[in-house]
DNA sequence: TTCATCATGGGAAAATTATCTTATATATAT
DNA sequence: ATATATATAAGATAATTTTCCCATGATGAA
């Protein structure tokens, strides 16, 4: 988080709100000279903040949301969404929920949190290997989540103590021991004890 | 963004840099007692905030982005992170790359942007039927993104001008027509002419 | 044109925040 | 136990930001 771009951000909201930036501190019921240009600076040279208070002010003078005043921060053009709209297959069968251009139109739609997960020790693992073809192949990148619990049937990577890494989907779980089976019938099936499973996580996404 | 939120979003960057309050403000080449319990407001009960840049300061000190903060700022304990660390099958079988608690330590990792897109037309479709079992299962939640290139052996999504929406696998795509394979024998591979695809969009992530 | 309103630069006063200082409590190491 | 470092409260001072005031230029209405 830079000077300029807070400064910049404060533009931009005024902007979005239709107003210039004495407009949006006037509204916020700051002094409209809050945010001169020439209050951003002082007279030799060194660099003059906005305080908290007044930024919290402004979002709530214009209605904004933090996400919103942070996206402006953050230059706004690549920043990922964090939820997208979630559509069934019906209705993506149905008229209205596209525009022309091809894309969702929202607004009558469920919106998912991005990933649908909110584990922030996920990372990413590449697959190496064919055991799980076509499901997941060479190359693919997964995101797994270790905060995630298991269950049968899920795409797991488990990590022995012997140092062994592997993707397979959980079978069976059992007091003693794991079954792991392969999506690829060239690959056969693993029974691990528990005490040699160093960690099991779950694959919450997959790169297609 | 209310007061209270931003003092918590400080203690709680704190916790999570295993610092207290004032050993936050130190690293950060900030007075120790401006994060006091004792200077959040003043005696008459007035509220005191901190400043802009010392919040600068602090996201500097930490390596914390900006969405982490806000993400404190706003109670969620997890937001969506926008980055995770990626590794490879060997490097997760080695010693090293994981704490104690069997998450990833990252610093000697890549970083990829969690979803690898920036399509802010990105939406999420569940899956219907079982045309492509095992990789996609009746239910399963895909992220389709209309702004990326379809290449041959993608998992698309395609609405015919019939109304008709699928999942399949791209496997050939000629001048006149695509022709859509699914992974499940069960059913049969479809030919699709140009002018009846309303639109072809690829698959990027899929829940697992 | 003339008048009113708004946006904004510049300077000084008022308000607010960070720093400095002192004091107390707690934890850790020797 | 003693010494050291850290955390934090409280008050005074320094630094920074907002407000207040005035002036200028731009815009729009009568």
């Amino acid at each position: 988080m830079k000077h300029a771009d807070i400064w910049n951000a404060i533009d931009l909201l005024a902007k979005a709100s239709g107003l210039s930036a004495s407009g949006l501190a006037k509204k916020a019921g700051l002094d409209p000279t809050t945010f001169n240009k020439s209050k951003r600076t002082t007279r030799d040279g060194k660099q003059r903040w906005p305080s908290t208070e007044s930024i919290a002010k402004i979002l709530t003078a214009t209605n904004a949301s933090l996400d919103e005043f942070i996206s402006y921060v953050e230059g706004k053009e690549g920043s990922v969404p964090r939820h997208v709209p979630l559509i069934g297959f019906a209705q993506a069968g149905a008229a209205g929920y596209f525009d022309d251009a091809g894309y969702p139109t929202g607004g009558s739609w469920e919106e998912i949190n991005f990933p649908g997960m909110t584990d922030r020790h996920a990372y990413a693992l590449e697959i190496t290997g064919d055991s799980m073809d076509p499901v997941l192949r060479d190359g693919d990148v997964v995101i797994i989540s270790p905060d995630a619990g298991v269950r049968r049937g899920d795409r797991v990577v488990v990590k022995t103590t012997a140092g062994e890494v592997m993707a397979k989907t959980l079978k069976r779980k059992t007091a003693l021991s794991i079954e792991l089976s392969s999506i690829n019938p060239a690959h056969q099936d693993r029974t691990i004890p528990l005490d040699e499973v160093e960690w099991i996580s779950r694959i919450v996404w997959a790169a297609q």
